[in-house]
DNA sequence: GCCGTTTTCGGCCCGACTGTTTTCAGTCG
């Protein structure tokens, strides 16, 4: 999918923009449109072949003709003479937090600085106070700000941040002078990375909660302690912003701290259309200059005449056109899901038993769980062999009599061997409940062989469900190569499901193309992959993903009850065809 | 560069913090 790549070069024509100071506006056109096709659930491909450029936001005439431009040659010219005016380095140079584009321009003028190493060169030999409206602070904030970017160029994965932002809500929590606390940011609306932390407290003794916060356990670097604001740097490499409002104003501050920015863009140009203005304050009424009463977020929505928008579908603004229409979803939530169709057990490379991941199962409310452990070629991962295959449907049958309330399923984490055959035979297969194919191996093979080889597996009549379908983990294993889009067509196909792999180093199908899936009628299944009974636990990573691709429980095979679920499995619906 | 039942031209979100300044620009979210 090429979309991530254009939305980059976009990006990257509006910080060179920036550089040479270019009209704002412009700029900020440029990256809308970037963030806008970075989101969009359909290739933008598709789109500018169908003559539908005009319908994305922030695409209008001049930038169409740019995105046409680079699907046909490659390239934007526009793109390469900026490139040519601007050196590569000082590209860099503004990724120093603190060094913006004026500050860059200024050091490549001034000083003839080009690139990280070069900046770092100059703040030492302390020629950047030379430089008038710099001084000796600014340059110690560089040099800091350098070693940043240099250890902690990377986002933190959801996984790592989610429990460190949990973790500070309840050191706060703790403190007296704190009423409420919450985590905001992109953390809140479920991105699977994240910058940074965003903190939100309602007090109505900001010194002390400030004072208390930039003294936490874990604190490396204090970057900024205001009366109201402080941002940290964790000894890990995340930085923590926190703000402190009195706790009328936590719902406000809570809604523009969970952003994004282009979700509180279009909702203060919506609010100033109602002469209304929002800020991380309160909403104020412009002609009375009086403040609108904000208790819950919910509040804030009302206020411009929305119904409540979830914090995962607050991304690019067009959640607000859909909010206008009455077109938010219902989207799923965590009590929806009844089972999780892909765990492992000590059959294979589990840590637990089939009992013990059934009792954990049931225990979080569960009607089923599916046993799917991994298959003979797997050997570093204890694959079943057809035998033990067989002997673990004979166990799985016997425990099931234990329960009138919960079944376990029998099934199978079957590989998808290079040529695109399974590692068990039809015959093998037929006798399971519930079937996951999975790419484990020769993941180097070309787009065209890996996309060709998965949808060989799809079209086997016995696979339900194809297991983390792009095979990435992040910030260790990019996905390979494969064609999502034809994978999804080849699903709506063939009936197949496609997975939402719940592992926060995975979430794999991921948002967007979640949400591709969906609107192609393809079922989902949120499953955690569990390896152990803790592992159950990261559910909500995948639900949260779920619900970044606007789904609703009708959409999720795992939302169903058990007769229904084994209904809609493609096996069956073969069989009623 | 985008966009429009208040506009096809003239707008385009809002506020805090820092550092280097005598009143503010740059940066950030």
């Amino acid at each position: 999918m090429k979309n991530l790549q254009l939305a980059a070069t976009l990006a990257e024509i509006a910080d060179l923009l920036e550089i040479l100071d270019e009209n704002p506006f412009r700029i900020r056109a440029y990256r809308r449109a970037a963030r806008s096709i970075e989101l969009l659930p359909e290739s933008i491909e598709t789109i500018w072949r169908e003559g539908r450029l005009g319908e994305v936001e922030g695409v209008g005439k001049g930038i169409a003709a740019g995105v046409e431009e680079w699907l046909t040659t490659g390239a934007i010219a526009f793109h390469q003479e900026l490139q040519e005016r601007v050196p590569r380095g000082l590209l860099e140079i503004v990724r120093v937090p603190g060094v913006g584009p004026k500050t860059a321009r200024l050091l490549y003028e001034e000083l003839g600085v080009r690139s990280l190493d070069e900046l770092e060169a100059a703040c030492r030999a302390g020629r950047v106070r030379t430089v008038k409206g710099l001084g000796a602070k600014t340059e110690e904030n560089i040099l800091r700000g350098i070693e940043r970017v240099r250890r902690h160029s990377e986002r933190t994965p959801l996984g790592v941040a989610l429990p460190a932002a949990r973790s500070i809500v309840a050191e706060l929590e703790r403190l007296p002078a704190v009423r409420r606390a919450a985590y905001a940011g992109s953390a809140r609306r479920g991105r699977e990375t994240v910058g940074d932390l965003d903190i939100i407290v309602g007090s109505d003794d900001a010194p002390a909660v400030i004072q208390a916060f930039v003294g936490l356990p874990g604190v490396a670097q204090v970057l900024a302690q205001g009366r109201e604001k402080a941002s940290v740097v964790l000894s890990q490499g995340l930085q923590v912003d926190l703000l402190v409002v009195r706790d009328h104003q936590f719902a406000a501050a809570l809604h523009h701290f969970t952003g994004s920015k282009e979700h509180n863009i279009a909702m203060r140009e919506l609010a100033k259309s109602l002469g209304l203005r929002i800020s991380e304050h309160g909403i104020m009424d412009e002609k009375t200059q009086a403040w609108l009463p904000v208790a819950t977020e919910d509040d804030v929505f009302r206020a411009v005449g929305l119904p409540y928008i979830p914090p995962e579908l607050r991304e690019d603004g067009s959640e607000l056109a859909a909010a206008k229409s009455s077109h938010l979803p219902r989207l799923v939530e965590m009590q929806d899901i009844r089972g999780d169709l892909h765990v492992h057990s000590t059959w294979s490379d589990g840590r637990h038993t089939i009992l013990e991941m059934a009792e954990a199962a049931r225990a979080r409310g569960y009607e089923y769980i599916a046993i799917a452990d991994h298959s003979r070629s797997l050997g570093v991962a204890g694959g079943l062999s057809p035998e033990e295959l067989v002997a673990q449907i004979e166990e799985i049958r016997q425990l099931n009599r234990r329960w009138d309330d919960f079944r376990i399923l029998a099934g199978a984490e079957v590989d998808i061997l290079p040529d695109g055959t399974l590692d068990y035979d039809d015959e093998l297969l037929s006798r399971l409940d519930v079937v996951v194919a999975s790419v484990h191996s020769a993941m180097n093979q070309d787009r065209e062989t890996m996309t060709q080889r998965i949808i060989a597996a799809m079209r086997n009549p016995y696979v339900d469900i194809i297991g983390h379908p792009t095979g990435r983990v992040l910030g260790w294993r990019d996905p390979y190569e494969v064609d999502v889009e034809r994978l999804i067509a080849a699903a709506a196909e063939t009936g197949t499901a496609l997975e939402i792999n719940a592992s926060p180093e995975r979430l794999d199908l991921k948002d967007v193309h979640a949400r591709m899936a969906k609107d192609a009628g393809v079922w989902l299944a949120v499953n955690t992959d569990a390896h152990r009974m803790e592992g159950l636990e990261q559910m909500h990573y995948g639900v949260t993903t779920a619900r970044r691709g606007w789904l609703e429980k009708g959409h999720v095979l795992n939302c169903l009850p058990l007769e229904e679920l084994l209904r809609n499995l493609k096996r069956h619906r073969r069989r009623e065809a």
